[in-house]
DNA sequence: CGCTCGTTTGACTCCTTTCAATCCCAGTGG
DNA sequence: CCACTGGGATTGAAAGGAGTCAAACGAGCG
């Protein structure tokens, strides 16, 4: 095995994504020496998730948070009549998990959408940091600011209207997040959780948009959307 | 005018309730000098604001933080169409405006929904309180997480399922908030506003409830819930 | 090829909205 | 003291959107 490189040497091949990293530019301006360093870096684990992976439960108590550099994660939640909402959606930069940091158990599962490159920092890792660091602090407050945003959009755009506007939303937000307008061809049952709506609801309307030209599937399995004409269902 | 009191003061007359604040815990353990702290504290504002004050308006940049030390608070969300969404309630013991730590502008309108004893304290003096006293942060990203929770508690129970097990929800919401199990007699349109319903519907359910007696509305205004009969709704 | 899983579609039901009218109560002024 | 008035609450009737239940369809896979 080579020797592993971390997110701070110059030569980590993932190096270009650590731009949006909660913890990268404190890492940067660490005070730490270079013993603390190392060992501080040694727990962070950086990895490819396939579609589908579960980062965490709901539930369980966390023992790391993760910052995401590409791809997308879904935030589940189960209610107690076996049905599932999804709370908010997290891209490229985003940090979830972070009520870990606080030892609060886990109030969703956090669920790989769309293939994701993650890095996983662990609690105690921030712990170590914050001491000598406290700009960590301004990172955190950030990402927990972003998904406050992030659940009131889904309850202001994506909870309210009819369902056929708040498709449309939902649409233009994965546009938005997306590299290339390509974004991913979702499940109608993850729609359905996002929008608030049945299964058959949602197929539905993917269905129509389909027809009324408003998206066209790709063969990659993408989807392309006319961001014209969905904003002129809003 | 009498000499002015503060909150650390054994003397102020609002003492007790501050046992929840964000910063009272940070300011006692203070390592700051007296003239730093006096400082720091003739910035703080205490008061009480009656229904319907708007304590910051969306889309301004506050230059303070909020706690509530009695009554409640919403969070009013202006949509593009003329409409609004409330996106989460605030209590005793929760901070608000939060944004504006980081500089950014209000998502949110916050208006007392019920009469409200509220702590007005200046960014500036938690840009004070940071340097000398980090344990403040721990503090402010507790609060964010709460504001969290219940913006995803709207979503998952005010947000899904039927009108009436949303408004169940709400009702049960508020009494578990509640001094006395005694709830505020709300305006239909801000019901309306939180389970994302119509004025009408909300009224159509409120007036249901009180014929099947899952509520009893008293002499004062107040409210009085069967829990139980609630709780089977849902 | 037969299976499974997800998608699509149909028919019917039911909940919520829409548009309107009426009611109720508190505050106002004659 | 009582009619007047305005804002919120209530209620009705009709229309429409989403849910429910069920069946057909299609792609991927052992």
């Amino acid at each position: 095995m080579t020797p592993k490189t971390y997110c701070t040497d110059e030569k980590w091949p993932g190096r270009p994504d650590c731009v949006h990293c909660a913890i990268r530019s404190t890492v940067l301006f660490s005070v730490l020496n270079e013993a603390e360093l190392g060992e501080v870096l040694r727990g962070i684990d950086n990895r490819w998730h396939e579609t589908g992976h579960e980062l965490y439960a709901q539930g369980a108590k966390g023992e790391d948070i993760y910052t995401i550099r590409a791809g997308c994660v879904k935030m589940v939640h189960a209610l107690d009549d076996g049905g599932r909402r999804i709370v908010r959606l997290h891209y490229r930069g985003d940090a979830i998990g972070l009520q870990s940091v606080l030892g609060q158990p886990n109030r969703n599962s956090a669920i790989v959408m769309q293939k994701a490159d993650i890095c996983r920092i662990p609690v105690s890792v921030i712990h170590a940091l914050k001491k000598r660091n406290p700009q960590i602090y301004e990172q955190l407050m950030q990402r927990w600011q972003a998904s406050l945003d992030e659940a009131e959009s889904f309850i202001t755009e994506l909870g309210t209207g009819h369902a056929e506007t708040r498709l449309a939303h939902l649409l233009l937000k994965l546009d938005a997040h997306s590299e290339r307008h390509c974004i991913p061809n979702l499940l109608r049952e993850d729609i359905a959780a996002i929008i608030g709506v049945t299964t058959e609801t949602a197929s539905r309307l993917m269905a129509d948009f389909r027809r009324r030209k408003f998206i066209l599937e790709k063969e990659d399995r993408g989807i392309h959307c006319d961001r014209d004409a969905l904003k002129s269902l809003i």
